[in-house]
DNA sequence: TATTGTTATACTCTATAACTATA
DNA sequence: TATAGTTATAGAGTATAACAATA
């Protein structure tokens, strides 16, 4: 048996702290190598997993919804963002991400060496450990 | 022996993503709260670990140089931080977190209510784990 | 010559408040 | 009345370029 290390919630805030922090500056990074801000790589980033209202969006990206309109107007004059009025309700406008933005996308995570690399030297186990326990700390919360 | 979920690099990409924004989300939130913006209270983290040079704290920021001025300015000017000329290399200057600066990255991280609750819910061993394996993944690249 | 930190500039992000359209 | 999205505004963040001080 391995010794039991014996980390605390202190320590392990900490840590996500570093991780995520390296996650991030390295998306900032990727994002500003396709001519994108950290916030419209955001906004692009939540988009690709499906369509997604203007107020969702404002709430999953934590900010005011007056932000967005900015984001997404700069987004869809480059063809990376479509708006759709909702047919059920015509108050709300849903965004649709189109194939450019896609590519673009798939492209800022090509781009994440270290993250990548980082998880490729995990094998199988490790890897369905990790997205158990990723699950487990930040899925639906209550 | 449970099934393997067989997680690849592409899904576990994701899940960081969506990680990073619970955990963002919430800091900036917690940030709000104590009167910092985002990069304040980021800069304020890192200055938490120990002091920094202004270029190694851009440099951990994935910022420009330039900008690290302002937030610092700002900081200062609110007592949170100090600015120290380095004996060895008179270019450089040294940030110095003060007690005032490090009681609120304290304040900060006890409102974190999310991450922590979700952090609780990993018992001891699993705690263990997650932290081992973030280190490997996120620990000092080569 | 190269590096550190600052300043000036222009653009983007951000929250707040007020507004229109729709429910 | 309440909600979705926009607009206007002011303060903060951001990269770029140019600069002074130091190495």
């Amino acid at each position: 048996m391995a010794e039991a290390p014996q980390v605390d919630n202190a320590q392990l805030m900490e840590l996500l702290s570093v991780a995520l922090g390296v996650y991030y500056g390295e998306f900032t990074l990727a994002a500003a190598s396709e001519n994108l801000t950290a916030s419209q790589g955001k906004a692009l980033t939540v988009l690709r997993r499906g369509p997604i209202a203007m107020r969702a969006l404002a709430d999953t990206m934590a900010c005011d919804a007056s932000n967005v309109t900015g984001i997404i107007d700069r987004l869809e004059k480059r063809g990376l963002v479509r708006r759709e009025v909702s047919a059920s309700d015509r108050r709300v406008t849903n965004l649709v991400i189109t194939t450019q933005g896609e590519k673009i996308t798939d492209a800022i995570r090509a781009k994440m060496h270290t993250t990548r690399e980082g998880l490729d030297r995990l094998g199988a186990e490790d890897r369905n450990h990790l997205s158990a326990l990723l699950e487990r700390v930040f899925g639906q919360p209550s």
